[in-house]
RNA sequence: GGGCUUGUAGCUCAGGUGGUUAGAGCGCGACACUGAUAAUGUCGAGGUCCGUGGUUCGAGUCCACGCAGGCCCA
């Protein structure tokens, strides 16, 4: 047997026995190796981090690499793909620590960090055997053998190199961010800490509303009109729950949009008059309705309960922008940058709000992360003051105090909750906050001051109050090059397009230092050591290390412990088993030239550096592969989640962007997100997950990877809905396996071999081969196209739509006969038509596996060397189409230009919509389609047309069972016509008269449609005006013949003759007939060749009659050599029902 | 709160540059076929195109404002 059967296919085998293959085979390796010399295609692997179990949006994810990186290789690319994996970072540390049952406090204690990395290091590779499962099965060709991995001391050396590049080029710098921080503790807090559970607690605090003076009103425009403004006291008010962090205030933020007011009023604890800013939305909250536009002058007098007010102006926040005011607590004075402008203005910021408070944010860059970037966004300092060692402090120390530059409040602690409870307990403790309250009060500057309860975080170490609080942070100063990031994020092609201009775009454009620096114990050491003299030097290499470390122990400045480690690790390096973690480069001390002994900084730097460094570190470039890196630089493609937008993206993008002054990768997809069938995330949690491997072994690979790229485009999310994976196997994976079978079954019966040389010209074939053909070429075409584009689901709809209802549908269905008919037994050998059949069937269904394969790539390979295997050996001696193992192997496809007949493909669409009415009109009137009727009618207004039906007429007729087609032309005066107005030309001509004109064309006699259609043009008389129509701007179809049955669609009509005249109606019981005794046939177990004789009793004379004159046919039709009516089957027939008979029928095999 | 994104039939999705009657598959109903048969085909029912305004002769499509979901960031 040449071509395979299969019965009981089943899909996970075909998966589980192609994987075979291609390990036997080494598929994968030859994939790349027999595209050696040949351009290639570039793809960066992100790397998943394998301490978790991989899910089902993995193969989703994953699927896409593939699909791209398979169509290239088709394409004749050398696609290398080496696979990653990502192994430091908090999630890590997470679960070792919940392993261990222990907290970021026991490191160090309980655990020694060296234990505790050691552990990391074991538990993040925990889950690599079922990654390496899944990525097998389904089909994700990645090189396994040989992964990059981020925590190998090769990958972290080129970590540090290109750090060390960076700060030559002065894009590393210590500064500090806003963390939370917790005094008591010693230490900041992590996002994570931060949000767990019993963090925040409602506390009261004393809140103020502070006034801040507006210097010289009069010069600034806003308040320029308001009459008298040379007299007034403006205050703008500004509210904070920390009023300790008032001496630091440098600034005030406003809402551009934001409607603010200027009130004229008196300071309600002085009683002085004054005119303060607020929000206009917030006024209610200070002023009572009853002091509106109240006795200003009586207040003195009064009992001054009721503050009398009036709104003298109103403006918008941006408005304010600029203006100066009095500094409120002046006990430092900021130091201005060179990039600085003067403090204590008005910026504009867009976290402002009118939920509470005034509507204006005091801000102070040190005690808040809003405040700190809304200031350096607007060139505000900072208030800071110098240590001992002349280094820039905040004006509140590490413990939580003032420090001394606050006289008035030196070594206080700033929240209360920081003294001891006996200190709080006792009646005369004044907290910090009521102090400056009292203060501001005293001195006029305060509005209002109340306790105010609201959530705030607290240490979970030490129960207390977070502050929020400058640490000490390395940048890459990416703001430095933002420019020429955004232009060259530009020449990237993003999928979808508006993840690259909106969130990606938007992201550069707003961009700020990248914070690199994290306290942590799992990850790669920042490569920098310093002393308190402001000598520093950055490690590059593990060479430099070396230097370091000799020059270290030369010096003569370490301790003895110090010289110790030094040497111990010195030594390693050169035995090269060393480990550049912590805590053994922590031990290392270097010198600096003036012989101070300089500390490894301890932070750690972000992981997302660890991937953005992929494309270098994955080669251990430049220490080695540099030919390999040059080559492979950038990336033509990458994918990942579009969550990845402002992680991976933009790493990978801002190192290619600062040392490289290139793009990374140029082609990119984002992707949505797998949620389940209702729209929810899943989660392990709420049980939602799907298992990919579950799903694998029971859909197998292919249905499972070709619902989820067909079902919704890449980037949109996707509702995960098993029962679809159902659907996608029986109509498309279904459809194509009986595709196949058909063409199997008959191939072998007629021992049908493929032979290149000798194919039937392609131009002799008949009308359905090359229709199916022009087709094939143009589905070639059209899913390049859509690869080409990185759009897979478009790709993969295209090539279902034809398999199902072009090859299957209409192809295969309507050639049935033509397979079936037994040329090869009455003797006449193959015959050519036959041939030809076979041929292109086979034809499409390998293309078919090629144009598949991305994204089916287990079927894809099944199918194909199910239709080429027996071809093979002579296929690879003659150097023909079928000489590759593997459909991974061959290239894509050629688009034969010659093939593809567009007026043909648009004849065969006529025939499949004349089909469809005509069945629609029989459906109607219950004329089963095995009753043969004898004419259609088709009124046709142009040669085209008619041409175009004429060339398919045969395959009409056989479809749905009539005699003849004719054709209604024009001037046979039967024809009832109907006029349409074409809007698209209408439209600009006549614009507002549309209505009216529409209506005119409508309303045409027949006589005027004659003569628009004989002189091209008409006038028309509307109610206005006379208007002049062309025959373009109108449609004619001809919709109605009278005194037939009429169905139409789309301008195309079809009249069938329904009369059943006898002869009709004997061939339909003839037929009826055949019907029955296949049916006989089959329940009887005859075999498909067997030929028989049938013995009919004759007990009706219409049947008789029936039977008589069609005998021919009826006997051709099922193989009877012998068709026999007899008086009395004597009990030996079989009782059939028909229509209005009873049949009483023997059959016999000859 | 901000940026991006989605909303069309019971479900999953199509619907260049606006053109008057909005499509497909699944599901559902009916029928046909019975030599692709645990297949297949045909026909049918099913829609306030998230809402409200606006632009226009004409809006599923363009604009504004909302509502609901998603992601990222605060």
């Amino acid at each position: 047997m040449k071509y395979n059967e299969y019965k009981n296919l089943s899909y996970p085998q075909i998966g589980d026995e192609v994987l075979q293959f291609w390990k036997d085979k080494k598929i994968f390796e030859a994939s790349v190796d027999t595209r050696e010399g040949a351009p290639t295609f570039t793809f960066f692997e992100g790397p998943p981090s394998a301490n978790g179990t991989p899910g089902i949006h993995h193969v989703m994810a994953r699927s896409i690499k593939d699909i791209f990186c398979r169509y290239k290789t088709l394409q004749g690319f050398q696609v290398k793909r080496k696979g990653g994996w990502d192994t430091h970072g908090l999630p890590v540390e997470l679960q070792v620590e919940k392993e261990l049952g222990i907290t970021k406090d026991d490191i160090g204690k309980t655990i020694s960090v060296e234990d505790y990395n050691e552990k990391c290091r074991q538990t993040v590779m925990k889950f690599t055997d079922q990654w390496n499962d899944l990525t097998e099965k389904m089909g994700y060709w990645v090189d396994l053998e040989d992964p990059y991995i981020t925590y190998k001391s090769e990958y972290i050396e080129s970590l540090w190199n290109l750090l060390k590049r960076l700060y030559d080029k002065g894009l590393l710098y210590k500064g500090y961010t806003i963390q939370p921080y917790s005094p008591a503790a010693g230490t900041g807090l992590s996002s994570h800490e931060l949000n767990m559970p019993g963090t925040y607690k409602d506390v009261k605090d004393t809140t103020i509303v502070a006034m801040f003076k507006v210097t010289t009103p009069k010069t600034y425009q806003v308040f320029g009109n308001i009459a008298g403004v040379e007299d007034l006291d403006i205050r703008i008010l500004a509210w904070t729950t920390t009023p300790w962090t008032l001496p630091a205030n440098s600034a005030l933020t406003v809402g551009a949009n934001i409607n603010y007011v200027l009130v004229k009023t008196f300071n309600p604890y002085t009683y002085e008059p004054v005119a303060v800013v607020l929000a206009k939305d917030l006024v209610g909250k200070y002023f009572s309705e009853k002091g509106q536009d109240g006795d200003f002058d009586g207040f003195a007098a009064s009992d001054k309960k009721l503050l009398p007010w009036t709104i003298l102006a109103e403006f918008k926040g941006k408005d304010l922008e600029g203006i100066a005011y009095e500094q409120l607590m002046p006990y430092i004075q900021p130091t201005i940058g060179p990039s600085d402008k003067p403090a204590f203005r008005v910026i504009l910021g867009d976290f402002v709000t009118t939920e509470d408070g005034t509507g204006v944010v005091h801000t102070s860059p040190t005690f808040g992360a809003d405040d700190f970037r809304v200031a350096q966004a607007n060139g505000i300092p900072a208030i800071m003051v110098k240590d001992e060692n002349g280094k820039e402090v905040p004006i509140v120390d590490r413990r939580g105090r003032f420090v001394k530059e606050i006289t008035d409040y030196a070594g206080r602690f700033v929240k209360p909750e920081y003294y001891s409870d006996e200190e709080q307990n006792d009646p005369e403790f004044r907290p910090t906050d009521v102090l400056i309250a009292i203060k501001l009060k005293e001195e006029g500057k305060a509005f209002k001051v109340e306790k105010y309860e609201h959530p705030y975080p607290h240490c979970w170490r030490t129960d207390k109050p977070v502050l929020y609080y400058p640490l000490d942070s390395w940048f890459i100063k990416t703001t430095a090059l933002k420019d020429r990031l955004v232009e060259l994020n530009k020449t990237i092609n993003w999928k979808p397009e508006s993840t690259g201009t909106g969130r990606f775009g938007n992201w550069l454009e707003n961009l700020v230092d990248w914070n690199l620096s994290r306290s942590r114990y799992w990850g790669t050491p920042l490569p920098i050591w310093r002393d308190d003299y402001g000598n520093e030097v950055c490690v590059g290499s593990i060479e430099e290390l070396k230097d370091f470390l000799e020059e270290a122990l030369l010096s003569g400045h370490l301790t003895k412990e110090q010289a110790f480690h030094n040497s111990e690790y010195l030594l390693k390096l050169q035995h090269g088993d060393f480990d550049l973690h912590r805590p053994y480069v922590d031990n290392i001390v270097l010198v600096s030239k003036d012989g101070h002994v300089m500390h490894r900084e301890p932070d750690l730097i972000d992981v997302w550096f660890d991937s953005g460094a992929m494309p270098y570190a994955q080669w251990h470039y430049p220490f080695e592969n540099q030919e390999i890196f040059n080559q492979s630089y950038p990336a033509d493609f990458i994918s990942e989640g579009v969550d990845q937008t402002r992680g991976w993206f933009f790493t990978l993008h801002a190192i290619a962007g600062m040392l490289f002054d290139s793009v990374a990768f140029k082609n990119v997809v984002s992707t949505g997100l797998v949620l389940d069938k209702n729209g929810n995330k899943m989660s392990k949690r709420l049980g939602n997950a799907v298992d990919p491997f579950q799903t694998i072994s029971q859909y197998g690979p292919d249905a499972t990877r070709w619902y989820m790229i067909t079902n919704a485009e890449p980037w949109d999310n996707l509702k995960f809905n098993i029962d679809g994976i159902g659907e996608v196997q029986r109509k498309f994976f279904g459809t194509l396996t009986n595709t196949y079978n058909f063409f199997a079954l008959y191939a072998n019966l007629d021992g049908y071999e493929f032979h290149e040389a000798t194919s039937v010209p392609v131009e002799s074939r008949t009308e359905l081969d090359r229709w199916i053909l022009s087709k094939l070429n143009t589905l070639i075409k059209e899913v390049g196209e859509q690869f080409d584009d990185y759009n897979p689901t478009k790709a993969g709809r295209l090539v279902q739509d034809f398999v199902t209802d072009q090859l299957s549908n209409w192809y295969i269905r309507l050639n049935r006969r033509r397979f079936w008919n037994p040329s090869q037994e009455s003797g006449q050998g193959l015959t050519e038509d036959k041939k030809a059949a076979y041929e292109t069937l086979q034809h499409c269904l390998v293309t078919v596996s090629q144009l598949m394969s991305p994204i089916a790539p287990f079927f894809a390979e099944w199918l194909y060397k199910s239709l080429t295997d027996g071809d093979r050996a002579a296929s690879i001696a003659n150097n023909t189409g079928y000489q590759f193992d593997s459909v991974h192997l061959t290239y894509w496809p050629k688009i034969e230009s010659s093939e593809i007949d567009l007026d043909l493909e648009e004849s065969m669409e006529l025939a499949q919509k004349i089909s469809s009415l005509v069945h629609s009109i029989r459906k109607g009137h219950k004329l089963k389609v095995r009753q043969p009727l004898s004419k259609i009618l088709i009124p046709v207004l142009s040669d085209k047309t008619k041409r175009q039906i004429e060339q398919v007429t045969s395959i009409i007729l056989t479809e749905v069972n009539v005699k003849t087609v004719e054709f209604v032309h024009d001037d046979s005066g039967i024809l009832k016509k109907k006029i349409k107005p074409n809007f698209k030309t209408l439209g600009p001509k006549f614009g507002p008269k549309m209505k009216e004109v529409a209506g005119a064309i409508s309303a045409m006699t027949e006589t005027e449609i004659k003569d628009i259609e004989r002189s091209g043009a008409i006038t028309l008389h509307t109610a206005s005006s006379p208007i002049e129509i062309a025959i373009s701007d109108v449609e004619i179809i001809a919709e109605d013949v009278p005194g037939w049955l009429v169905a139409s669609e789309g301008g195309l009509t079809v009249a069938l003759d329904i009369t059943v005249t006898d002869e009709l109606r004997l061939e339909g019981i003839a037929r009826d007939f055949v019907n029955r005794v296949q049916n006989l046939r089959k329940d009887s177990g005859f075999e498909v060749t067997d030929k028989i004789r049938i013995t009919l009793q004759n007990n009706d004379s219409l049947l008789a009659t029936a039977v008589t004159s069609n005998k021919e046919y009826i006997c051709q039709e099922v193989q009877a050599l012998n068709l026999s009516l007899v008086g009395d089957l004597n009990g030996e027939a079989k009782e059939i029902e028909m229509d209005e008979f009873l049949l009483k029928v023997k059959i016999e095999v000859v």
